[in-house]
DNA sequence: GATGCCCGTTGATCCAGATCAAGTGGGGCA
DNA sequence: TGCCCCACTTGATCTGGATCAACGGGCATC
């Protein structure tokens, strides 16, 4: 497959959902973020309906799950692994709007054409649904159209925080944000710890934060002599919450 | 009317909508952006029901709307003026996230508080709800929901394309970039013009763009210097839009 | 186990935009 | 008519973070 092309059905490590028991292939009823992502709306009668839409697929790191500006064929929802999503300048200046995690649903807009990039950082597990079935499915589930309001309601505050940061803050103060945010959004999803796994590159996250790759390994080096945190192999363990806090807020 | 508070039904000048001919309230039939805006998701019939919800209100230049962190008590459309959002810093830092304007819904995310703070730029006139009975009156109306959505999605489209402004575009393509923008926007709400006015100050633009005041003003004025630009009082004249479109683009 | 590559770190220098510091001019008010 | 205030502009200087450059270490390939 290739790595940097959009998801095609025919590339994709997929196949048809709600198989037989003898297939190691996921089911709505196990799904880990049944619970927190917008399919927690549903009743469990609903599930079986959705289920006959997913499909489950499998994304290598670097992976495209699609293209800004691409019609939107397909929506995700992420279960497992870390996606980055972004947008690019013609000059190849690039701006991480956000990385979704488990639980996190792409195409929440449900608008016609991607706004953004979406690329597998890790190995990355998704249910997809073509656009065109989840309309159709959601037009008399007002529940699930509530529910799925919600979840843009949330994504458009966090765009907010996140213009705040770029627009407003120092180096040093993005990059506790950019820490404590990540750690409160693991620990949402079941992965609560010190220890901050960081999966994407340092040019990732300069890319989010509005900084250079130079400028990210500096602060966290910083941040590392004066013991707020420990970096470890891909990742950081916070040693001194409350500076990290202090760092944030002020 | 103290200008620095949040709206208070004491306090505002407002009346009861739907009042008789003598009075000269506009109503939801004679409204300007009764197309453009959330409302025009409705039925001719349903415009009577939601009248009876909302009530007129005006604002005076610095009053504000409601203020961040704050119970959500009310839902805005603005239908004059211009709104400044913005989110702040304990040290005063600010960063303003949009200005609205006519069509522009407020609290369109539904959430329990607000997540900015909204000031009135201008003189601003707004329709009114209470959050609690328009949540009861869209409950049976999904495609008003749906409308809702589609004006979020919009939103966090525009948010994005913010962050990457405010990441990675330098001073100069920030203000190519806001002026063009913002021309868009007067034109979908009927007043599309080369001449493009700038009720907000130029601190307000800073804070919009990541800037100092200081050098949004010597942007604004290099711009004027190529002929770019001419700068008139309360606004600019686009002469060259290509050169404009240049700097945004690339 | 040598080779090369990619990723991250560190150091030296540069510069876009911030900060500090005067002006200037229009509009409201006595 | 004059005064003050405030928004804005302009100039001088400073600096946080960018840019340029070198290096090291892990790890995949042969």
């Amino acid at each position: 497959m290739t790595l940097t092309e959009p998801w095609n059905g025919a590339r994709a490590d997929e196949r048809k959902r709600a198989c037989s028991p003898s297939c190691e292939e996921s089911s709505c009823a196990d799904c880990k973020v049944r619970k927190i992502s917008v399919c927690g709306a549903l009743e469990p009668s609903e599930f079986e309906e959705l289920e006959q839409l997913s499909h489950s697929a499998t994304f290598a790191p670097k992976a495209m799950l699609f293209e800004q500006g691409a019609v939107a064929g397909n929506l995700f929802n992420v279960t497992e692994g870390v996606v980055r999503l972004y947008k690019s300048l013609p000059d190849g200046r690039r701006q991480i709007v956000g990385f979704a995690l488990a639980g996190d649903f792409l195409g929440l807009a449900l608008m016609d054409r991607y706004g953004v990039t979406a690329e597998a950082v890790t190995q990355v597990k998704a249910c997809r649904f073509t656009r065109a079935a989840f309309l159709t499915y959601i037009d008399d589930k007002p529940h699930l159209l509530r529910r799925l309001h919600e979840f843009a309601g949330h994504e458009l505050s966090l765009a907010q925080d996140q213009m705040l940061l770029l627009g407003r803050r120092s180096a040093e103060e993005k990059i506790a944000a950019f820490l404590l945010n990540l750690q409160t959004r693991y620990a949402r999803i079941g992965s609560a710890s010190v220890t901050i796994p960081l999966p994407m590159s340092r040019q990732d996250i300069a890319d989010h934060l509005g900084l250079t790759i130079e400028t990210v390994s500096r602060t966290l080096t910083k941040l590392s002599r004066d013991k707020t945190i420990l970096i470890v192999p891909d990742g950081v363990r916070l040693l001194n919450g409350e500076r990290l806090d202090e760092l944030t807020a002020a």
